[in-house]
RNA sequence: GCCCCCUUGGCUCAGCGGAUAGAGCGCCUGGCUACGGACCAGGAGAUCGGAGGUUCGAAUCCUCCAGGGGGUACCA
């Protein structure tokens, strides 16, 4: 709908001054939506674009514009100016009605828009190190990139959601030591842990399990099946969670296809990397890092650090040939974003294809007071103990509720109170209300269902309450692509909390069921049920279920 | 030191260069003989961290400053 207008008025033309030239109005976006007032349904800035160009007042082009506005589609019912120089147009009643009967006939492909054009996208998120549990960021990180995920679909790209798994290298050998110690410890034998060795006690506890799956108690057997077993949870939180991965990449593959050591030989040909220390560095300053890295150290073996990897890895996607990457880190790896396009870059591949997107830290607010999460032993928490605390819907709404690039409070005590107070049950509960008219609809005698077979009168909906729910159902398609495109999921949960209030108003308003006047209970009932569809589509898009009771 | 993110009512946050900056919580008033009161109506409460700049127009873009957070390993 939001084209159709546009078409309108870039087909319009103004008339200059004296010498009569037409100054055809821009194709900009020019369209946006009104906030604030109640001017109409959308607004245009282009007379204050051309009031300099043509030598007058703003309110004089808007005012030439409407009066010689031609071929408004039939969905504009009038065309205004504003003494601030604003055009306003207003969607016409009928055309709001019809959406009702779109909303129906469509279901969730009513927001579908084909802007991707099949193209693909490779999204990777969560990627945590199969050596502990996975935390809360990568519980906010899941709810994210699921949705993304889900958004950039519906929009019209190919996604692939894709997990990284570092099964290889110094922590997976630490991770065996630590295992080692831990067991002979729990032998009662004397064992240090090694400099740098996980201490979180899950690993005591698993410890004796992952020795009987590795059979011997070499650290590398004790590793293997460690990591097996970290990854299988991992998978088994975030089944629990709704979220599930298209590929699982392992690290080791790429070493197993010498992939590291090529990208490493090829900075090195390329004459970006230096000798320092006996290490090997990359110049990333060259390509806008703050800072050089190592990428070989000066060990024995002269062995690759983490960064080499990383950009292979990177490279492998693009040579997987995705139109476009998105990654989703912690802000743990906040300092590698830099090093990583820098590698990427200086291997010659196209930056503006690939997204570091850092996911903010997550505070857990209990009591007012924020929830202490030291690396010591027992004293973080899982996204797990999240889960099981709050449920699955609060959490992934909460997470999706911000903006990602702020540290987010998670208040836990609102997560878990069933009351008004919490903002997923506001919008489920919209959703509930819905469900159950239409149950008492169904076993009513009146036959609003089945009194005959022509659909409802949607001329009836005429009340301010029912056009300002059309208006912001009519709205969603619009939230689904803005959400997309800029990468804000968070825009969707804003959405629905404002559709959840219109309904709300709507419901105390108008009385859906009426046994007096049974088209217009038809009508309102063809209206309940495409808010429903709308709110359970975008709940189902965040991954948050829509119940039909609470 | 350097890099990145954040700063909007008491609190937690929306806000896409445009009109009178919006929600929720908390606080104060009201509202169920009806399809679920986990709701609705109304009120108080904001010099959008500060100073410059760009612009017809800035919470939004740029620069500087301040405060908060994170990062700055030959760990990942």
């Amino acid at each position: 709908m939001k084209n159709t207008i546009s078409g309108s008025i870039t087909s319009c033309s103004f008339v200059g001054k004296e010498d009569n030239r037409p100054v055809i109005v821009p194709q900009e976006e020019v369209i946006v939506s009104p906030s604030g007032v109640n001017v109409g349904d959308y607004t245009t800035n282009v007379a204050f674009q051309l009031a300099r160009r043509v030598g007058l007042a703003p309110q004089k082009v808007a005012e030439t514009i409407c009066k010689n506005v031609i071929d408004l589609p039939d969905s504009i019912e009038k065309v205004e100016f504003a003494k601030t120089g604003h055009i306003n147009f207003t969607i016409s009643a009928r055309s709001l009605q019809d959406q009702i009967a779109i909303i129906l006939e469509q279901g969730s492909e009513y927001s579908r828009q084909e802007v991707g054009a099949g193209k693909k996208i490779h999204l990777e998120f969560v990627s945590a190190n199969p050596t502990g549990p996975l935390n809360v960021v990568s519980a906010r990180a899941a709810a994210i990139g699921d949705a993304l995920a889900r958004l950039l679909g519906r929009i019209g790209y190919e996604v692939t959601k894709e997990y990284y798994v570092n099964d290889h290298g110094r922590q997976v050998r630490l991770l065996g030591e630590s295992l080692l110690a831990r067991l002979k410890q729990a032998r009662g034998e004397k064992a240090e842990m090694p400099e740098g060795g996980y201490q979180g006690e899950y690993l005591s506890e698993m410890a004796a399990e992952i020795a009987a799956a590795a059979g011997e108690d070499s650290p590398q057997a004790l590793s293997a099946a460690a990591v097996k077993k970290f990854i299988s949870l991992h998978r088994e939180s975030l089944d629990g969670y709704g979220v599930s991965f298209d590929n699982w990449f392992y690290e080791s593959k790429l070493h197993a296809d010498g992939l590291p050591q090529q990208a490493m030989d090829e900075l090195t040909e390329k004459g970006h990397t230096y000798q320092k220390d006996g290490a090997v560095w990359f110049k990333s300053t060259d390509f806008g890092d703050a800072q050089d890295w190592v990428f070989r150290r000066s060990d024995a073996e002269g062995s690759l650090t983490y960064h080499p990897i990383d950009v292979a890895y990177h490279r492998h996607k693009y040579q997987r040939g995705y139109d476009r990457m998105i990654d989703l880190w912690g802000p743990d790896h906040h300092a590698h974003v830099a090093v990583t396009k820098a590698g990427v870059a200086a291997l010659g591949y196209q930056l503006d294809k690939l997204d570091i997107i850092i996911v903010q830290q997550v505070n857990l607010i209990r009591g007012g007071q924020k929830v202490k999460m030291s690396k010591r032993a027992g004293e973080f928490e899982t996204m797990d103990d999240l889960v099981r605390e709050v449920g699955r819907d609060a959490a992934r709404y909460f997470f999706l509720m911000r903006s990602m690039d702020a540290p987010m409070d998670f208040d836990l005590d609102l997560a878990v109170a069933k009351s008004e107070k919490n903002p997923v049950y506001y919008v489920q509960y919209a959703h509930t209300r819905v469900c159950s008219i239409l149950r008492e609809a169904k076993e009513r005698e009146d036959g609003f269902y089945l009194r005959d077979n022509a659909a409802p009168d949607l001329r009836l909906l005429v009340e301010a309450a029912e056009l300002a729910l059309i208006r912001k159902l009519n709205y969603y398609p619009q939230t689904v692509r803005s959400s997309a495109e800029n990468l804000e999921p968070h825009r969707l949960p804003v959405y629905l909390a404002e559709l959840a209030t219109v309904f709300h108003k709507f419901y105390a308003v108008c009385r859906v069921l009426d046994s007096e006047n049974i088209e217009l209970s038809r009508a309102r009932l063809a209206l309940a049920r495409a808010t429903k569809t709308i709110l359970a589509d975008g709940l189902g898009l965040l991954g948050v279920s829509a119940p039909e009771r609470m």
